[in-house]
DNA sequence: TATGAATGAGGCTTCATTCAT
DNA sequence: AATGAATGAAGCCTCATTCAT
């Protein structure tokens, strides 16, 4: 009856995205507004035109939407950490890039999530994994003594701690790259002084 | 005929205790083990042996339960910090007995808390009030010169995360004294390489 | 120990009937409020010094104590009417004497009871049993030719939808003894008219 | 392939309406059974086949039915009311055919409303509207000199009275059109004499 | 696939009432 | 007799999810 079935196939896969995102984006200002703990399915489906029923044909609930969102973000990240570190040839070089990139992308989506109750963390394992990442990177970075030697896991707590406490700053207002200096300077005097592993 | 009603009254405000202790305890483990976010009401008094009812003559809602959790761990480790940081007289001595003191309180605690989904941030007013404590404890320590002056408002934020990050590791079988002399590390370097405000 | 325990006794009997008072003049007020229907024993108990168990030695139930009130209110009207029909020697005699003492009594009685949602019917066995006289008096009358005979049961149900009805209007305020006389004037007229039984 | 959609929302438009009808019809009898005050919505879902959460899509609480169910018997009494009136040429033609069309209509409906604590009142504002448009239609028979000029508040309140409380008598069984002649009788003598407002 | 009404479990809370003191 | 905390049934309502269309 059709004789472009994959054309039609296209225009169906496009709306099949294009509802995905539209409860993303709902997602994204409910989660932002109410906090996830809250936030309800329902509130979800009524900041979409879409029907109830049609929720469940993208995500099998509320868990699954924050994990989607969060992975997005992690996406988005990633890369640009990645890249600020692969340029780094010196310790300050490699905490400064990264700091700078992570906390511009906070800035950047600042609007998005102003973070009620309960904090937006960003800890998925798509999110860990880009730590897992730059855990990698600090080995290697240690290795090459960009970095010195330290207790790895205490270090990436440290790490994790400092970012996430010094993004709700700039979620505040507060200047990316000011704060971003601030945490290469803590670190950087910082790790020197580090009791040896 | 009676002549004790103030014993009689006595037993009562004991039973009162009792039972509120007994909802606090199970509000504990329960906020442990589902996090804040998806914990009931029901589910605590569930952990109960008491009556649904019971539970409203003690707290108006969950929220209120969790407020008195949280205050009642500030009330507890308030004092140890201030204390502890009262006898400093370097800036060494003063990072590390705060430090020693908070991550040992926390390794008692650590059975209490399993923090899984949202972690159990203690971020009441009561506790924030301990950190105001700290903060004007830390600029009375750049005063005497014991710390160096630095941005208050990111360096306050710094420690918290580090303080709650590492707590983590501790809740989960670190110990406290070598993660506090790490943090007092970090610390000591860092802020010595801390760009002026 | 006590010399004088008839004494006490009677001490205690006041107690016990000021407390009785205490707990009516409280509902008074609060059925007033909030209609039959969404008063609680609790809020009577509230708008009281007494303690919640305290309402239970007096009354089973809110039923109960709307009954005393209601009985109360019946016990104060019926020898009002009865003196009142007893002095009339006409038709006009019989029903405005009755008419004026009961408008007269609603509008002294008029601000307890803001009568809400759900008007405050005065229809306990009480109250009726005040309409039996008045009843038995109308047959009375009937056979003195004072009044017209007429269907008994449909003259009863007309007199207390009128006398209810206008009630309400003196409650708001309406002069009762130009009340009484409209109704006495429109009984007057109509009860010539009406069919034989 | 499919071509009727229409009829499928058809279909469910004849569902919602049955569903809708299902609760008030349970509301009707529940009412009439315990009284507005102590029936709770689960006694209407209960004497239902529908679950409790479909309730709530058709109606926001209890009161919302009870205002749904007195206004279709509004909606109901209205017009026979008005076109009763419509033909009257004379006081007694008012009167008579007025009485006459509520009490039939209040006859007809006599199963489904026992009305035992609390009477079933109908004095939402659309009842009430009713009534406006009969003291509307009485102004314009006291013009026509159709009725006597009288106190239109209590004239109102008057045959509001009696109509209901007349409405109980024909509840419980009595011939609606003895007692509506009785009621024009009584108000055709009654209104003559009535004193000049 | 989209829709949205139906479902019923389960949340929160209040209530009448009991009962130890 | 007075007290007031404890009780647990029961009220109200929202929610995630299913399923007929």
């Amino acid at each position: 009856m059709d004789a472009r079935p994959s054309f039609a196939a296209g225009r169906r896969e496009l709306t099949k995205a294009q509802n995905r995102e539209t409860i993303l984006a709902a997602a994204r200002v409910v989660f932002g507004q109410l906090g996830f703990a809250s936030a309800t399915v329902r509130d979800i489906i009524r900041a979409t035109p879409l029907a109830s029923g049609t929720f469940y044909n993208y995500f099998k609930s509320k868990e699954e939407v924050y994990q989607a969102l969060r992975d997005e973000q992690a996406l988005a990240v990633r890369p640009r950490l990645r890249q600020a570190r692969s340029a780094a040839t010196s310790a300050e070089g490699f905490l400064k890039s990264s700091f700078r990139a992570f906390f511009q992308f906070v800035a950047e989506n600042r609007g998005g999530t102003p973070a009620p109750a309960q904090r937006f963390r960003l800890d998925s394992p798509e999110v860990l994994a880009g730590f897992v990442e730059l855990r990698k990177d600090e080995e290697a970075a240690m290795t090459r003594s960009l970095l010195p030697a330290a207790n790895p896991a205490l270090l990436s707590a440290v790490l994790i701690g400092v970012a996430f406490e010094l993004a709700e700053q700039v979620k505040e207002g507060a200047n990316p790259d000011v704060v971003a200096d601030f945490a290469t300077a803590l670190f950087l005097g910082g790790l020197k002084a580090l009791p040896k592993p």
